[in-house]
DNA sequence: CATAATAATTGGAACGTTCCGATTATCAGG
DNA sequence: CCTGATAATCGGAACGTTCCAATTATTATG
């Protein structure tokens, strides 16, 4: 009720103890006489008593407090995945701190800064576009335990939690090689990305096993949003001899593919193939719906939880890398209705 | 570089000042002389030193964190609003630390209980479902600044950010009644959220002023998700004098509704009139595209937040409500385009 | 009923900052 | 070279907790 000034001398006061025995009661000691706790427990109650966490964790030395720093929130992928952390983080005492860093690396610097400070006991980032390892060294020194989520950093040492997107893209390829297509581009992302790199490489692989050309004029680079994706899929459209299909970076991408083709008359799945990455839940929903790299988000978030909540409790600084699994879910978008003989075969 | 345990105390014996001077110098003060400024930066640098804000704020008894507490972070309307949440704290020298309740009283008690212990200094809540007055104000004791986004709480006195819901789904109806629908269904909500009063009431505003049937048969509660928008509308269309239209919750639960009439081979627009809520960024690019009510989801978490910083700079417990604009924006899941002679016609 | 054992409670130091009042360094003017 | 300013720096108390060692209350035992 009243002002957040009331402490645990205040309490000890009301109740008549020391503010020792308040401190006992607050961590539920069982050395506290059941009488004297319920006294305490009552000054507490009459005098609005609310916890102070800071001053708790300037003496023991440590916070309760993880902090997640995401690169795009409004990225449903990315919000699925801090949904996913955040149930993995759930009861273990600790309390998520989650910061969005909007894809810029001044803000990522300023709120990893910012929760080093708090002296937050772990880290799970979901890197900005363009981090180096250079910056993420200096940035987040010393022992903390910091879990890499999503988006690997190239040349950093850190336990990394992300699906197998080499594999992804390359079932996506190879799904669309059986379909019959010879030209498939591959847009969005871009080099100063590491999951591009990976991606990209499995949509290569497919491509040369089927001894199909690799000319990167086909490899589009772009935002991850859907702006991305309609400036790729136009810029693709353009070329003299344009593809008949696209994997794309992911699925926020494919969707922005999506409706340029439409915006052009076009239907993905009959004009042109398409096919994501992520399988964020509006895919299924998506008209046509969206073939796409099926990746268990929430679970991928709440196993980089589990990972960090292990680091901590081990006072370990690294864990073996957890590449997640993948698999092609077919869809509409890609045409595999159309092709009765080929529909739901993905190669394998 | 090394391990996090360097204080105020180091810096100053290897710089050869005392602790006072180095919190001087971190606080940027003009007093102390630029070579003795320069030492402490370099011993800082050199020893890797990083502030202890805890230590800070209970010293200075505040923090420099705000609490957003929102209730459901996957759903892309309340991600968008923490995005400009956090967009108008930026640069405020606050630190956000959003928490996802996830809809549940549970999580929100136990969030709010946190923040509170972590003596955030101000508030910014969009409060789960069946959120009542009196959980909120026992939880959320005191003079601690709070501002309700998106989502107002029957009885309890505190700032409001919120669009006109009420002329919103007014507009809504009256479009629809325009285009010649006389069997308008509301669907989504429930009587636990105090949004679905208003929208629900700015339809029935709207029924009545038509001089139209105000059963409540039509009026259809669900989640507020695409399930719920999936399920209340194949409740509708189960009717024995079933609707032609209807006005939704929000654009999710359009979606779901879209989705099911798709499923039934229905298509929004031409066999069945959809309008939406909020215009999330999704809502442009479906297909058919989704005609709802513009809210400014950005600017109003923008707003949330000035009057936020607002309070706190003031030292005021409560600002004038906001209740943002809305306009309709029709695209093509109304149907207006099957009737020319009313496309873009609003009713005033 | 005294004593030893154990249970319950307590005071004070410590955590890393900030800020106040006090002290010391620096410099201009005579 | 002294004096009085002013500029620069400093030491210590305080913030609200936890925990250790010490003290006091309670109980069991002979």
């Amino acid at each position: 009720m009243s002002g957040g000034k009331v402490t645990i001398i205040d309490i000890a006061r009301h109740a008549g103890v020391s503010k020792s025995t308040v401190s006992l009661v607050l961590q539920g000691s069982a050395r506290v006489k059941p009488n004297t706790r319920r006294r305490v427990r009552e000054a507490i109650a009459t005098l609005g008593y609310v916890y102070n966490r800071g001053a708790a964790n300037l003496r023991l030395a440590r916070s309760t407090i993880v902090g997640m720093v995401i690169n795009d929130l409004s990225n449903p992928f990315y919000a699925e995945l801090a949904v996913g952390i955040e149930r993995g983080l759930q009861g273990a005492g600790f309390i998520p701190l989650i910061a969005n860093t909007a894809e810029t690396l001044a803000r990522q610097a300023q709120v990893l800064q910012s929760m080093q400070e708090q002296r937050v006991v772990g880290l799970i980032i979901s890197p900005a576009r363009g981090t180096s390892h250079q910056t993420l060294s200096d940035l987040v020194g010393g022992d903390l335990p910091v879990v890499l989520v999503a988006r690997p950093v190239p040349g950093l040492d850190l336990t990394l939690v992300v699906p197998d997107n080499r594999r992804g893209a390359q079932m996506a390829t190879e799904h669309l090689i059986a379909l019959g297509h010879r030209q498939i581009a591959f847009l969005g992302g871009g080099r100063d990305l590491a999951v591009q790199e990976d991606r990209a490489g499995g949509y290569r692989d497919a491509l040369s096993a089927a001894g199909l050309s690799l000319g990167d004029t086909l490899v589009i680079d772009s935002p991850t949003n859907r702006d991305g994706g309609r400036s790729a899929l136009e810029a693709v459209l353009r070329l003299a001899d344009p593809p008949t299909a696209a994997v794309c970076f992911n699925d926020v991408v494919a969707f922005g593919a999506c409706s340029a083709l439409k915006a052009r008359g076009m239907e993905p799945g009959n004009d042109f193939a398409v096919i994501g990455f992520d399988d964020v839940a509006d895919a299924r929903d998506m008209m046509p719906s969206l073939t796409t790299v099926s990746v268990d988000i929430q679970g991928m978030g709440e196993r980089a939880a589990h990972a960090l909540l292990r680091m901590i409790a081990e006072g370990r600084r690294r864990l073996p890398d957890h590449i997640g699994a993948v698999e092609l879910t077919v869809r509409e978008s890609c045409g595999a209705h159309r092709h009765p003989a080929e529909a739901g075969r993905v190669p394998a």
